[in-house]
DNA sequence: TATTCATATGAAAAGTATTTCATAGGTATT
DNA sequence: AATACCTATGAAATACTTTTCATATGAATA
């Protein structure tokens, strides 16, 4: 393995990048960005229903993109956000000095 | 939509990390990280079927990870090494300060 | 221009991830 | 301790991605 991978490994990139390809979980992240919240919260602002939200979390804190703890018989799900912020504003720099036409979103024309 | 995403868009960032999910593409990543190299060339390294090869150089391209010329019947292809290698690197980071043990890789335990 | 080499592409099959739905496990409240 | 509320979880169904395989396109060469 080479240069990129000789710290983390396939698996570790696998795991984490499937959530961020995933427009629900990057819905919550987007909304933990603002705030953190409750599962119900998320329920409630996303319109989404309860446990595809808590499936979404489940995943996200597999990676430690989100953490949370417990209040009583809710539980706080917050963003983690010192890998996570920087690493969207990444990809939409990436993708602004790129095309960004309607049909393909990046296809370079 | 909120912060993050006032730049971008939930379907860039879908296109862009279904890439980086994927352990082929990872691998392709890596070997162009070390040389830019043809279709052929990365067939032979990575004994991986020609046509596995070019169906997700497709993909990679599509969001500028990377990029193609020709060189007589061959086509070369190159990391675009300015997004791709302070992002993965940004993920090894990440891991690292997490649990990175070999069941979960990264359940934060 | 026929042939060969390199790459791309379409579509069905195979593999993988998410969604759905029913239900279970905690915690607070009565 | 019964009930209500909040969240998690398992498994089947659904949706999505990648792989496979056959074939097409395009460039070089004989």
């Amino acid at each position: 393995m080479n240069k990129v991978s000789k710290t983390s490994n396939f698996s570790t990139y696998h795991i984490f990048f499937r959530n961020l390809a995933n427009p629900l979980k990057i819905r919550i992240i987007s909304a933990l960005e603002e705030k953190e919240s409750s599962v119900s919260d998320l329920t409630y602002q996303l319109k989404v229903e309860q446990s595809k939200i808590s499936h979404a979390l489940a995943l996200l804190k597999k990676c430690n993109i989100v953490k949370s703890e417990k209040k009583g018989k809710e539980r706080i799900y917050s963003l983690n956000k010192k890998t996570i912020i920087p690493l969207l504003k990444m990809i939409d720099e990436h993708s602004k000095s790129f095309c960004n036409c309607k049909e393909c979103r990046g296809c370079g024309k």
